[in-house]
RNA sequence: CGGGAUGUGGCUCAGUCCGGUAGAGCACUGCGUUCGGGACGCAGGGGUCGGAGGUUCAAAUCCUCUCAUCCCGACCA
């Protein structure tokens, strides 16, 4: 492509809108540009790159078995109502009325399209393992779309569906797509985990999520020092600081309970100034509201309750803070005056609070606290079990290692569904004994526009983007730093014609421009390779190669393409960072 | 949905407090000089000041409403 010709409006300066690095880069290098809110335009560079991970994304997909197809961006009503989920996914799905008042919405995903279509055709396990899969535009009516492709409303994604005759199929499809994400995202040149998550809203009975590390990331993963354990921070467990009993040795000699004055203390920063002492030795109470009424939720002061594990444990499918006034007709006090000894509600304490020392709780009267309070003597809590965060240094639940926090960006979740899907809308197949069974099913995303955006989260400068190899729209930039003058002209032309004869995506910077626009042009789009034809260098029978990354700068002779072709394959493996796969 | 902020030419922003009829830089057009890291000079074109209503002799500026965008939170995959 010629740099002339080809629609790249690039910017000089940040746009006001764009917080994280890899919005505006995107905007700057005109990749993408915003329609509406979370709404965004992919320019011919943007798509090229999009298109790069789709190639790489479909490669897998058919290597691993799967099928392409193309479902309806538009789904009726009465699929999701069967489904259950018209009512349950909430604002989130966008609803229109076509012109007859019949219902619709955007898909948000499509496991009431596929399975529709599947039920219809799939009669026999002879038709089983199949696998289908889409790249497609999803509509997701976010609350608060941000960070430009991180979190749109409208994006691309390729969505797969697995359907088995028994489980045992179902967990070797789901492997096979682990198998697959992890190719597509080394391939891509990320630096990623996957990682244990909820299976959350989609529901199913496990999955994993495919975490690109980076600082600006939105996930907070826990992963181990020692081991490869890796888990959602909302779900990720610790071992250790479990018990039923005090464990201080000197748990007799603590004094019995007492009650205290503690006007206005309602937050545990509060009650521990007021008694002097650590948030570890304050028990924090909230009450949750779930479909099976109000629980006290118990945990130390220094710990933060994890609804997804709360949810879990709990075995509800949701849960939430309760109101105040809930509260107060429950407890008899307001929140921050709340504890587990003498309440009328079920107490669900996290592992940390038996083996925690003398307490300080709420009395369940407004204004006071209980003192010197001992889970085991003073309360017994109906249930004890993980409902905590965990910090960074807690200890690995598999191998009992350090646990650190990092933060990355969600690019690719699998989800184990069972059959969840296919009961409710009966997807069913008959089995060798004729007998009649719904099909098990998984569902496996990647977010292709949020695969780019993670991967300039991951690889950029001061100076701009730094495509990984796979990814980058133009492999190569040539710069004709004098298109006025005919050899060095003539000769970027040739550079240019034979990397296309190779088949590398090239980009020409025939502009008459001045040199310096065509660095800061070529830096900012972030092809990893860039050669440069000056009329200096010419004359003197050369011309310059220089990675993008390392900013290695090598001079080449222009009458022997050999030791270009060298550094173009090694930049190729460096950057990729494995083999061909 | 709660909290905060911002809407002025294609982009980045000043002007708003204290009302007097719109500016700068970048970008764009023409000419000239320049030409290896976002040049310079001269001459130009381009703005319903987000929208509606109100106050006023007079509104980008004050008041009311509204829309949009961004940030934090709640939420979600």
């Amino acid at each position: 492509m010629r740099f002339s010709r080809f629609y790249l409006p690039t910017l000089k300066e940040d746009p006001a809108e764009a917080e994280v690095i890899s919005h505006r880069l995107m905007l700057r290098a005109g990749m993408i540009r915003k329609l509406a809110a979370g709404i965004y335009s992919y320019l011919p560079l943007g798509l090229k790159a999009v298109q790069n991970v789709e190639r790489i994304v479909r490669a897998e997909m058919d290597r691993a078995g799967a099928q392409e197809l193309l479902l309806p961006g538009v789904q009726p009503a009465e699929l999701w109502q069967e489904s259950g989920r018209w009512e349950r996914y909430g604002r989130e799905l966008l609803r229109l009325k076509d012109r007859h008042g019949r219902e619709f919405c955007l898909g948000p995903t499509h496991e009431e399209v596929i399975t529709d279509l599947v039920r219809h055709e799939v009669r026999s396990y002879r038709q089983l393992p199949l696998n289908l899969y889409q790249v497609q535009t999803k509509f997701r009516d976010e609350i608060r779309p941000r960070f430009g492709l991180m979190r749109g409303r409208e994006f691309v994604m390729k969505d797969a569906y697995s359907f088995d005759a028994d489980d045992p199929g179902a967990e070797a499809s789901y492997a096979a797509m682990r198998d697959a994400y992890s190719r597509i995202f080394r391939r891509c040149g990320l630096d990623f985990r996957a990682v244990e998550a909820d299976s959350g809203a989609i529901g199913g009975s496990f999955s994993h999520e495919f975490v690109v590390l980076a600082s600006s990331g939105e996930d907070a993963v826990a992963t181990c020092t020692a081991c490869d354990y890796a888990a959602n921070i909302e779900k990720a467990e610790r071992a250790g600081a479990c018990g039923t009993e005090p464990e201080s040795a000197g748990a007799a000699a603590v004094p019995a309970l007492a009650e205290v004055e503690t006007p206005g203390c309602r937050s545990i920063e509060d009650v521990c100034a007021f008694f002097g002492i650590e948030p570890v030795a304050a028990l924090k109470s909230m009450v949750y509201e779930s479909d099976r009424g109000l629980v006290l939720a118990v945990v130390t002061g220094d710990r933060q309750v994890s609804e997804t594990k709360l949810k879990a444990r709990l075995g509800v499918p949701w849960v939430q803070l309760a109101e105040a006034e809930a509260i107060r007709a429950a407890c008899g006090a307001g929140s921050g005056f709340l504890g587990p000894v003498d309440t009328p509600l079920a107490v669900i304490a996290d592992r940390g609070v038996p083996v925690q020392g003398p307490a300080v709780c709420g009395a369940n009267r407004d204004g006071r606290h209980l003192r010197d309070v001992l889970c085991g003597r003073d309360f017994s809590p109906s249930v004890v079990a993980d409902i905590v965060e965990v910090h960074a240094g807690d200890a690995c639940p598999r191998c009992g290692g350090e646990l650190r926090i990092v933060r990355g960006i969600e690019v690719g979740h699998i989800f184990k569904l069972g059959t969840k899907y296919s009961e409710a809308m009966g997807a069913t197949f008959q089995d060798r004994d004729g007998e009649e069974r719904p099909l098990v099913m998984g569902c496996y995303g990647i977010g292709i526009g949020r695969t780019v955006a993670a991967a300039i989260e991951q690889n950029h400068d001061d100076d701009g983007i730094i495509m990984p190899w796979a990814i980058a729209p133009f492999k190569v930039a040539v710069l004709c730093l004098d298109e006025k003058h005919d050899e060095v002209r003539a000769f970027s032309e040739r550079l240019y014609e034979e990397l296309r004869r190779r088949g590398i995506d090239v980009l020409l910077d025939d502009r008459a421009e001045r040199p310096g626009i065509k660095f800061k042009d070529a830096d900012l789009i972030g092809a990893p390779l860039r050669l440069t034809v000056g009329r200096k260098g010419y004359g003197r029978g050369i011309f310059e190669a220089r990675d993008r990354r390392t900013r290695e700068t090598i001079e080449l002779p222009v009458d022997d393409f050999t030791p270009l072709w060298q550094f173009v394959e090694r930049m190729r493996a460096d950057d990729q960072g494995l083999p061909p796969l």
